[in-house]
RNA sequence: GCCGAUGUAGCUCAGGGGUAGAGCGCAUCCUUGGUAAGGAUGAGGUCAUGAGUUCAAUUCCCAUCAUCGGCUCCA
């Protein structure tokens, strides 16, 4: 007999090897036919974190906690999409004998699988059919059996079977640890766990198709994968599509054009963005405001240009890691001079720095500049604001002792944190950017440097009390990073702000200051920008609010319609009033009905609606209405006290 | 850069081997209005670009460019 913990804390007895299927069943039918895997975690594991998740048909032989999962946790989501993909595969392997599978995981929304169709065609149109084989295939209640072989084996049936994918990846197990799942005709090789069988999946739909590399290679095979998102109930599936179409809604892409942010045109060329009166109003409304916060935080701002001689980027090694995948170099009409487009602001500011002695008492030195930059990012890349290849950063360069790195980088954090809190972005994700164990010549620097600066990350982050997600690969060259991302309508996630610590430029370009007792010291760089870039901020920005600006942002923050022409100079007087306040306020007085310019005005997301007639002639008042809302009337000092309360309360946190 | 899809009026989109349509927007006129679409008239398009097939191509084929969904990349 082995005793069974319930998350409650209540305790049972159940013969050993008894199944997650037979605890649930025990409890009440109804939950065995909810419950789609289980959690279990043995009683002697010590280890934090949740346990293994099992086959709802894997005998349990131990004393263990378990939590049976049902549709609700993200884990059984998870094996229920897992399972849909091996669905997916079976589906294909009948309709298109000898394909070859690549690897098949459930992702955050659904799964999907890699697929060598060996020369066969298939497109999108074929995704209908692949999907009513999937519910057929379903509905035949197979169940998926999970299946222990040796190492030998395995290589033998995929040899056979000539999926060199699944050869490859058996070859880099360990014996004795192989299992297969088995669902109807179909074979995988599969860790698991799965759903008790593929009945319980009532509702599918292939999403999309893409080209994938082999294990992510560019220089392998490219396989077909096939995206798609699985539900235990058809409305699940209903309900999905009206949120995703719900999500397309705030695109920014789309936003930016119907509010006029900002354009694209080929003639300009691809990934350069065009910032329209009211986007680059945002924009500046942006600097202005981290500006004032950098100012009070003791930055100095710089200005450098925008092109910078190619020595400079040899110096900074950033000529020979990007040099060839670049806007390349811009010639002159003196022989041998080569100049690019300054990709970073750093070794700009690195020569700031070198522009006059140092003393130790003038650390850290703080230079901020909005720094446009430009990148060759490859064309595919390219995406709205998010990706482009002209971008402004709010880039700041922390050149200081290395006594002050640790103080300094926590004030960065405080500005991150400043200035998302202020913009309600509360779902961020703080990622902790590590070298790559494995590939350690992507990186340059002593790795003594590294050490340092990656614990220093650390421990920053650990001090703030931030919740970190650790990603190793994801440093940069020169340096680890503490990135700051968010997602964007659709779930895709960008990084945002970013603190990366340097040792590596001070040390190219010779950087020193003098200490106290007269040496040569060398200062430890921090970069920082706490939106990233403007282009991309603003994207995420628009995502999160469908466009519904606060007022302290939005370009046209108040609109004043007169009801009539009669009313005009009214209008005026009142739009006037609100200018001279510094409040960025316009007249639409066209010739059209009251009701159709409010239609148009809310649509353009401006946040307040000042309507002026003959009652508010005679009364000297306002009729204000908020993002449809009829906030009655006021006087015209009424309406400025509460304009700025608005604006005050957005702006503290 | 790679795989796949898309490209028709300023915007959103329909159509289709015989050189094209709707709604919105825009212009003019009527209307002078009270909290999300008042009415009439009109102007706007070499159907992304270039080659090819055809008596005839915006439609079919190919290439190029741009955009979209992914992959790879992201200083």
């Amino acid at each position: 007999m082995i005793n069974i913990t319930f998350p409650d804390g209540s305790v049972r007895t159940y013969n050993e090897g008894v199944t997650g299927y037979e605890i649930a069943m025990s409890i009440s039918p109804r939950l065995a036919a909810d419950v789609l895997a289980v959690s279990v975690k043995a009683a002697d594991d010590t280890t934090v974190g949740k346990g293994t998740t099992y086959d709802l048909m894997r005998p349990i032989n131990m004393d263990a906690s378990v939590n049976l999962l049902k549709w609700e946790d993200d884990d059984a989501k998870r094996v229920f999409w897992h399972s849909s993909s091996h669905l997916l595969a079976e589906a294909l392997e009948s309709l298109y004998p000898g394909v070859k599978f690549g690897i098949g995981p459930a992702i955050e929304n659904g799964f999907y699988y890699d697929v060598d169709f060996g020369g066969q065609p298939f497109s999108e149109s074929d995704l209908p059919k692949v999907e009513k084989k999937m519910i057929e295939l379903a509905r035949t209640k197979e169940a998926f059996q999970r299946i222990d072989v040796s190492k030998d084996e395995a290589l033998k049936y995929f040899t056979e079977k000539g999926d060199q994918y699944k050869c490859e990846l058996i070859s880099e197990l360990q014996d004795g640890t192989i299992t297969y799942y088995q669902n109807g005709q179909f074979t995988d090789l599969c860790r698991g766990p799965h759903i008790p069988n593929t009945e319980v999946i009532k509702a599918v739909k292939l999403t999309a198709i893409a080209g994938a590399y082999w294990r992510g290679d560019e220089k392998r095979n490219q396989l077909t994968r096939i995206y798609g998102i699985s539900f235990p109930k058809k409305s699940l599936l209903d309900e999905y599509i009206v949120v995703m179409e719900e999500a397309k809604k705030r695109d920014h892409r789309k936003l930016g054009k119907e509010m006029e942010l900002f354009t694209f045109s080929s003639r300009v060329g691809m990934g350069l963005p065009l910032w329209l009166p009211r986007g680059a109003q945002l924009r500046n409304t942006l600097e202005t405001f981290l500006r004032k916060k950098q100012a009070e935080a003791g930055y100095l701002p710089v200005v450098t240009p925008h092109i910078g001689s190619k020595d400079l980027y040899v110096t900074s090694g950033h000529y020979a890691k990007y040099g060839k995948d670049s806007f390349q170099p811009i010639h002159t009409p003196q022989e041998g001079e080569e100049y690019l487009l300054k990709p970073m602001n750093c070794p700009h500011h690195c020569e700031i720095f070198r522009s006059s002695p140092r003393s130790y008492k003038d650390l850290p030195l703080r230079f901020a500049e909005f720094g446009t930059v430009y990148r060759y990012e490859q064309s595919g890349e390219l995406h709205g604001l998010t990706r482009v290849r002209s971008f402004t950063q709010d880039d700041a360069h922390l050149f200081c002792r290395p006594d002050q790195v640790q103080e300094e980088f926590e004030k960065v954090i405080d500005i991150i944190l400043y200035v998302f809190k202020t913009l309600n972005f509360d779902n961020y994700l703080a990622q902790v950017s590590l070298r790559d164990p494995n590939n350690p010549s992507k990186y340059i620097g002593s790795d003594e440097n590294w050490a340092k600066a990656e614990q220093g990350i650390i421990d920053a982050a650990a001090n703030k009390g931030l919740k970190t997600v650790v990603e190793y690969g994801e440093a940069a060259f020169y340096g680890p990073k503490l990135d700051f991302m968010v997602k964007d309508a659709i779930g895709r996630k960008w990084q945002l702000g970013t603190i990366q610590v340097d040792y590596n430029l001070p040390e190219r370009f010779q950087l020193e200051y003098t200490d106290s007792d007269g040496s040569k010291k060398r200062p430890v760089m921090i970069h920082r920008a706490p939106f990233g870039s403007l282009e991309r901020f603003t994207a995420v920005l628009l995502e999160h609010t469908g466009g519904h600006l606060p007022l302290w942002l939005a370009p046209d923050q108040v609109k004043v319609l007169p009801v009539s022409e009669k009313y005009a100079d009214y209008a005026k007087k009142v739009c006037d009033l609100l200018n001279n306040s510094e409040i960025r306020a316009s007249i639409d007085g066209r010739n059209e009905t009251l009701g159709k310019r409010i239609r148009e005005i809310s649509q353009l997301r401006v946040p307040l609606l000042v309507i002026v007639g003959e009652k508010e002639v005679e009364e000297q008042t306002v009729s204000v209405r908020r993002e449809g809302v009829d906030q009655g009337s006021m006087s015209l000092q009424g309406f400025l006290d509460y304009f700025k309360a608005q604006v005050a309360e957005e702006l503290s946190v």
